[in-house]
DNA sequence: GTGCAGTGGACCGATCGGTCCAAATTCAGA
DNA sequence: TCTGAATTTGGACCGATCGGTCCACTGCAC
């Protein structure tokens, strides 16, 4: 009956251990981590965690990598360059929408944000988080040349300025809605989000909108 | 000859001593930073700082009470409310300009910059950051609400998320900078100021410029 | 039985912030 | 100039925590 297979986890363990540990590692940053609380949480001793994994990276490398591949499994991010056109902004503001909805579905998802953004310093000490920041780069990137190359998009910046200020905004904007969201009813919500967005659309349109 | 005073540190070491905690904590962090990094490097024994400082909070305290107090020397920060008026723009931006050129001047500034914005975590131990921190917020918030009062800034985003949103574009932009800027010869230089100057007017200003 | 995946837990060396005390240095008063 | 108190210092030491190692013991499969 057990579907037990030699040097895998047991599933269940092994989705808890992950879970906690993208917790902890988004909540503290890589070095701040504490290995030791992750296993304690979990009820599982040095050894047995020593038998999977070689080591804090690696259980790092792994949260990221999992993270990353469900995310991406969900998501369904677009080809770039189909979304030049006369309606680009609406293609991204459709996608932006459906990314929103399924990270908050997951906190997951949530943690992996938290982990790929917040600490610029735990980046130097994985090539699987260096790899998806890599991803997520190109793939801003060439959604901006994209914009670019049909008008919607300003090119009066440097387009890896361009990608910063995007991902900082984004990454603020989800700060404040953190704290701030429950202040705002659930009514106001909606006319809210649109408004972020167009703060982004506003940021990158040329003039003569 | 000796300007000693009892419970004092001689004045050079004090700076030196300052200096070199601005630099790990803005490059650690409060938690990561190692203080006896610190003292090591300013050849300093554990007793001989104990007997100065109570702990490693009081100095990081005292190091951002320190270096914010010479900032704010330095900067002359105009009252918000006297910025209202039609030339609400070209006043922030003369502000911003003047504050680029002396936080240019002084690498102590630019760590305190890193201290106060970089991690969210070390700002929770310190009483004088949450202050510093405070009265940054302060300050930007009436600047926006003077924005507001004179039609310079638009009034469909929450004032805590634009505050927000504000510091986060200058963060990014710091950032961008300073792994960008050798790309950049110097004559393109005070353009590409002013275009990100234009970013954030972009962002605040009301749709009908 | 025998072998091996899996486990508990003692242990390691390093580093951390912080304490303590005795020696050194400084300085005032005689 | 000597002396005694106060200030300042070096450095051993403390308990805790860290990531990581090691080994003996379990329990199941063949």
């Amino acid at each position: 009956m057990s579907d037990r297979v030699p040097g895998v986890m047991a599933p269940q363990r092994y989705r808890h251990l992950l879970a906690t540990a993208a917790r902890e590692f988004a909540g503290h940053g890589f070095e701040q981590a504490s290995l030791n609380a992750v296993i304690r949480a979990c009820g599982m001793s040095k050894s047995s965690f020593y038998h999977y994994f070689g080591s804090k990276e690696a259980l790092f490398d792994r949260v990221v990598e999992e993270a990353s591949a469900a995310l991406a499994r969900d998501l369904a991010a677009p080809v770039p360059e189909t979304l030049a056109g006369a309606d680009f902004w609406n293609r991204v503001e459709a996608f932006m929408a459906g990314a929103l909805a399924a990270s908050a579905k997951q906190a997951w998802y949530a943690d992996l944000g938290r982990i790929f953004y917040l600490p610029d310093l735990s980046a130097e000490r994985s090539a699987a988080l260096r790899r998806v920041l890599a991803g997520v780069e190109d793939w801003l990137g060439r959604v901006l040349a994209a914009g670019r190359s049909c008008g919607a998009v300003r090119d009066d910046l440097p387009a890896s300025l361009q990608a910063e200020l995007v991902m900082a905004l984004l990454q603020a904007m989800d700060r404040w809605s953190l704290v701030h969201m429950p202040e705002f009813d659930a009514a106001a919500l909606p006319g809210l989000v649109q408004r972020q967005f167009a703060v982004l659309r506003r940021l990158l349109s040329p003039d003569a909108g």
